[in-house]
DNA sequence: CTGTTAGCGCATTCAA
DNA sequence: TTGAATGCGCTAACAG
């Protein structure tokens, strides 16, 4: 095995006694090709020990085959659930990820953004920070017509197709769910509202109430980050409260829990005091006793669907515009923390 | 702004009235270069919107920049801090990570090895999977002396560096505590011993043991998978023994929260009946109650560490045989799944 | 300190 | 169905 020498097209061409272009179409589903022109070829690459020089074709085709992706935490259940599941289709397809993460400012999601653009990404999938206000940063890849996929924590573009749960119903149905168990005090724990998850799964909730003829209280309406400090804090809050809720519904399960480990540690009973609800159906879920009713939603899944559509437009097979809004499924998964009944 | 015309370094070489070797030196730190040359380079590209080609720039230089990660799964609290911490090393050294997971098995760590070799990439960061049994796969790595290093999971292997912590010392440690906090019968849950990681925790906890004139009670060594499944499946056949252990270290938390929820609803006392320790210090270890004793060490700095000896060694600024094992510091966090007195 | 030149490996146009 | 020729954009000798 030699340690430096790596073998290309020429080498095979010399060896078959044909023409490195030849070589070059036979190696791929070219039309024009022999059937026999090309199994020699491919046995005698194999045999050779040819690989594939991306980057020659790269420079060649003016294509990168690399896809950003701009999270806003790599480290959290639900976005390496994406992740892994952009990974195996962009694998499968012949593309690489390459994957940063904003920490949940806008600063580095911009900073993020301009280092893809000058890796020539082919395209980019992104999930908003925390405090992203507007997407400049990515006009230079829409401009250029390079393609911009948004999942989960998405923006309203009319070029920029988005893959989402329906938050909006989501929500409903776990507040609907929260005023069959007799909880008629419920309180919202929500984030930034610049943020569609959070704006969304608010309406539902505010919708829900609505519906069920419960007005609804400002003062149980918490808006915070939603990290385990401010479920925390909000917790602190309701004990000091005249009107304390019967029922909680949070945006997401990490706030949740820290807020019913607070509450409990005060003695407040869950879910026959307060009654729990979160989002996402984090792991968490199930170790905290009570186990928390959440929303469920399949992250791998949204990651594989995120990157099969772009892919699919960057090999022209079909059309970006076609999918402006892709809607997955959610279930609701309701366990001890609000089940009263 | 032009959507498809691209600035190349002869544009700006025209437009400036210099060679383009000088604009390629003067974008770059290269020494030999007037200031002033250099300046109005900079300037000029920057207005003329340049934007450098990674991939003309890789064939040319016959390297890739692109460091291949190759983990058991993404999705998991430590790794995810891994890679954070790689991704931020890297990004600030000009290297991209392609990252790819094994799912635990070894056939799947084959296929990315083979993948990453054919994407060429400049240099591997390797976590073993659960069930490899040797590293035949990085073989064309290791003969083309493109580098490989192993963090956390790791293989002994004379070329290959290593970057870990001391798995034996913080298992002694922890086995050490549970005896100091009373216990005198303590079962250990482990995985696979082909893995330094369970291996080295194993032969820790054997030594505290022995220094503390406990014999070994093999039937208090639980062999599995360290799922969550596995630790109730354990929490099971500890009930139903007739010598129950006072106390379990478990070589993951994940196993030791599933495990202590079993017993809890089957009515044991946590620590009274039996005190527990875990390792990894998961996000988890809080969430429990009681909260679980853990050993903590920083995901986020191994990836840095790991990363950034890789970048040394391909920027030949440090050898890599230099640095054969690295031991990255490791800390015991005590909670009250332990602490009896 | 700067310029000239050549070629990294491939895919594609055009011609045969 | 195949071949010849060219250039993608850059960097590193080498020469000045």
């Amino acid at each position: 095995m030699s340690q430096n020498k790596e073998i290309t097209i020429y080498d095979i061409a010399k060896s078959l006694n044909i023409s490195p272009a030849t070589v070059s179409r036979g190696l791929k589903d070219h039309p024009a090709i022999n059937k026999d022109t090309k199994k020699k070829i491919i046995d005698a690459a194999q045999k050779m020990g040819y690989r594939h020089n991306t980057f020659a074709s790269n420079l060649r085709r003016q294509r990168t085959n690399i896809l950003g992706v701009i999270v806003p935490r790599l480290n959290s259940s639900f976005t390496s659930d994406v992740i892994a599941g952009m990974e195996k289709t962009a694998n499968e397809a012949g593309f690489n990820l390459v994957i940063s993460q904003s920490l949940e400012t806008m600063k580095k999601e911009v900073a993020n953004a301009n280092t893809m653009f000058n890796n020539r990404v082919d395209g980019l999938l992104v999930s908003l920070a925390y405090d992203t206000t507007d997407i400049q940063h990515l006009e230079n890849f829409i401009n250029k017509n390079i393609p911009v996929i948004f999942f989960d924590r998405v923006y309203d573009h009319e070029k920029c197709p988005s893959i989402k749960i329906d938050n909006y119903k989501a929500a409903y149905e776990i507040t609907a769910h929260l005023i069959s168990q007799g909880c008629k005090k419920i309180a919202h724990i929500t984030g930034n509202q610049l943020r569609n998850v959070y704006q969304d799964r608010f309406n539902g909730y505010k919708q829900a109430l609505a519906d069920h003829a419960i007005p609804l209280n400002e003062k149980h309406v918490f808006i915070n980050d939603l990290s385990g400090k401010a479920g925390a804090e909000t917790a602190e809050k309701i004990l000091y409260m005249n009107d304390r809720p019967d029922g909680v519904f949070s945006a997401n399960d990490t706030c949740a829990i820290n807020c019913m480990q607070v509450l409990m540690k005060n003695g407040i009973s869950i879910p026959q005091d307060i009654a729990f609800a979160g989002f996402n159906n984090d792991p968490t879920s199930t170790i905290i006793e009570p186990n928390l009713t959440s929303v469920n939603y399949k992250g791998f899944e949204m990651g594989e669907v995120a990157a099969r559509i772009l892919i699919g437009h960057l090999n022209n097979n079909y059309d970006l515009q076609l999918t402006h809004t892709l809607m997955l499924r959610h279930e609701l998964i309701m366990r001890d923390s609000s089940l009263r009944k």
